[in-house]
DNA sequence: AAATAAGTTGACGTTAACGTAAACGTCAAT
DNA sequence: ATTGACGTTTACGTTAACGTCAACTTATTT
């Protein structure tokens, strides 16, 4: 769950200035005031000023998350809507569910391609570690076998 | 891992036409062409057609997984030349391996992002499974506590 | 021979997700 | 009252990752 903020006093935030949120979360204002242009957050205004609220904050923190790990603002849009049951109809619902159970198969294979990568990188890692070179060939060999590796090159 | 090519005469393929890849992979030939001006793949030439190699095609696999879970083709390319131990040096080794392991790091940041995201929003589903539409009152109750559900909007 | 298909090289176009710069308002502190 | 720090809008610029189109060549089929 995305953490809920405390402030000193013990009471949760529900102001914030543009200011705070990007050094909360290290983006740029610029980058708040795209999306809020696309439409993902809707601060209030005081005077002319930016007021984020809670939920602001709860939305940009999946933005955020949504587009490390790969989602265009467009698909986190879909996603953040999901959570919007607007009017009273079924189907809306049937179809809300059926999107969000996409999204989540989606980024379970994503979850696989990781483990895969993590796999191959770190069995080269274990291969890197056991290389040492050799100064009478110039080449690496096995500290283990002491025989040269099957590294492919391109 | 990325599984090696078989032909029906049970030999590793290591000649492919472009066509072949892009129908393997599901990408375009010019995609296949970006990856070879962005020096990630360097096919050989058979008059003035491109013949892909074995190591080529699992490079290409290696793009595409990378591309999915979200790195940019400059650090798949970083990624890819991981592999590429060039001189005898042992520097060189050192800063290939902790390369490597920072990758590995950001990769297993990138599934705890992925876990987190699977978490809410399969919550959301059982909260939507759980939910009717109350024709009485004209809004949602749980069919279980008959209570109106707790949904952040916007 | 003519047509069709599949490949090639430029080279310009597109989209997303911001960056960046100009020109201005506002408020507290010096 | 002026200097910063912080905010605003407007609007053009940039980068990545291809798409798209034109204008070929080359091989195969009709």
């Amino acid at each position: 769950m995305i953490d809920t903020p405390i402030q000193k006093d013990g009471l949760k935030k529900d102001r914030y200035t543009i200011k705070d949120l990007t050094k909360e979360f290290d983006v740029t204002s610029r980058t708040l005031r795209h999306y809020e242009e696309q439409g993902l957050i809707t601060p209030t205004r005081e005077g002319q000023n930016r007021i984020y609220s809670a939920a602001d904050r709860t939305r940009i923190a999946w933005v955020l998350r949504g587009r490390r790990v790969g989602f265009s603002l467009g698909e986190i849009t879909e996603m953040l809507d999901l959570y919007d049951l607007d009017d009273g109809r079924n189907t809306q619902r049937l179809v809300t569910l059926e999107k969000c159970r996409d999204r989540i198969k989606a980024l379970e294979d994503q979850r696989l391609d990781i483990d895969d990568t993590i796999t191959e990188l770190t069995g080269f890692c274990d291969l890197l570690e056991d290389l040492t070179h050799c100064p009478n060939t110039g080449s690496w060999i096995s500290k283990t076998t002491g025989q040269k590796p099957d590294i492919k090159k391109p």
